[in-house]
DNA sequence: ACAGTATATACTATAGCTAGTATATATTTG
DNA sequence: CAAATATATACTAGCTATAGTATATACTGT
């Protein structure tokens, strides 16, 4: 994988987002969609590409596919992720904010609904 | 400047030729052209989209159009530079290489044909 | 087997990027 | 002012990426 490629990737807001989200634990194509709020088909075809990079993986959970990042990640990838945590721009606080929707989401699917992959609840609890 | 600007410019790999080369000093048009031989007109093109970027300035000195890094460089910019020039992979070396090309060639311009922008010159003197 | 849910793919239209050719501009030198 | 050098711009054609709509596939529960 060239630098380029990645490059490429994370210059797409969307696309970086959802390496953000995943940085953080696995999820499911359905929650990913909630949170960043964007169209199924546009996710699918988002995750498939990057998935088709080597970034990403995906393992199915009955209807679910479970997508994380590849372990271990590109340096790369981790590196900007950092710096762009810490930094201060409107692309930077939005990463933030996906992050704490996440939590919340996850919380809700895990306690209330009881309607999340394993994999994904987990992480409450072990986190 | 958004992130994502940032990786798109970088994400074309003679552009992030060009930042590396400028990186380590100020240089003119037709010098980049010689160590990345490329045409004129894409070089120029180049340039100039970084320079509405805004991650470029110019300035004139004669015939040649002097371009540098605008000061101080964005932090993203430096952080992948940095990281770049330590990784190994095709893209990081030929960074390398350009950088070792850019040292003989000042110095050839510099020593034997004195054709060369005072700026561009004194990198040589004072490094 | 059927209905429902989650996800992926095919196809199309369109917008954006890039390269190439030709031409223009700015500056210096004679 | 003419010629030479360095650089920039206009225009065009081709390519790539993206979004949207429709449809297909995979799985679960009844």
């Amino acid at each position: 994988m060239e630098a380029s490629e990645i490059y490429k990737c994370i210059a797409d807001p969307q696309r970086l987002r959802i390496i953000n989200l995943l940085e953080a634990g696995p999820l499911c194509v359905c929650h990913m969609q909630e949170i960043l709020e964007v169209p199924q088909v546009k996710m699918s075809k988002q995750l498939s590409s990057m998935k088709q990079l080597g970034l990403l993986e995906a393992h199915r959970e009955g209807t679910w596919m479970i997508y994380k990042l590849v372990d271990p990640l590109q340096g790369l990838v981790t590196a900007n992720l950092c710096y762009l945590r810490e930094a201060t721009c409107a692309e930077c606080s939005q990463l933030q904010r996906d992050l704490t929707k996440r939590e919340k989401l996850i919380l809700k699917v895990t306690k209330i609904e009881n309607d999340c992959p394993q994999e994904v609840c987990e992480q409450i609890t072990c986190c």
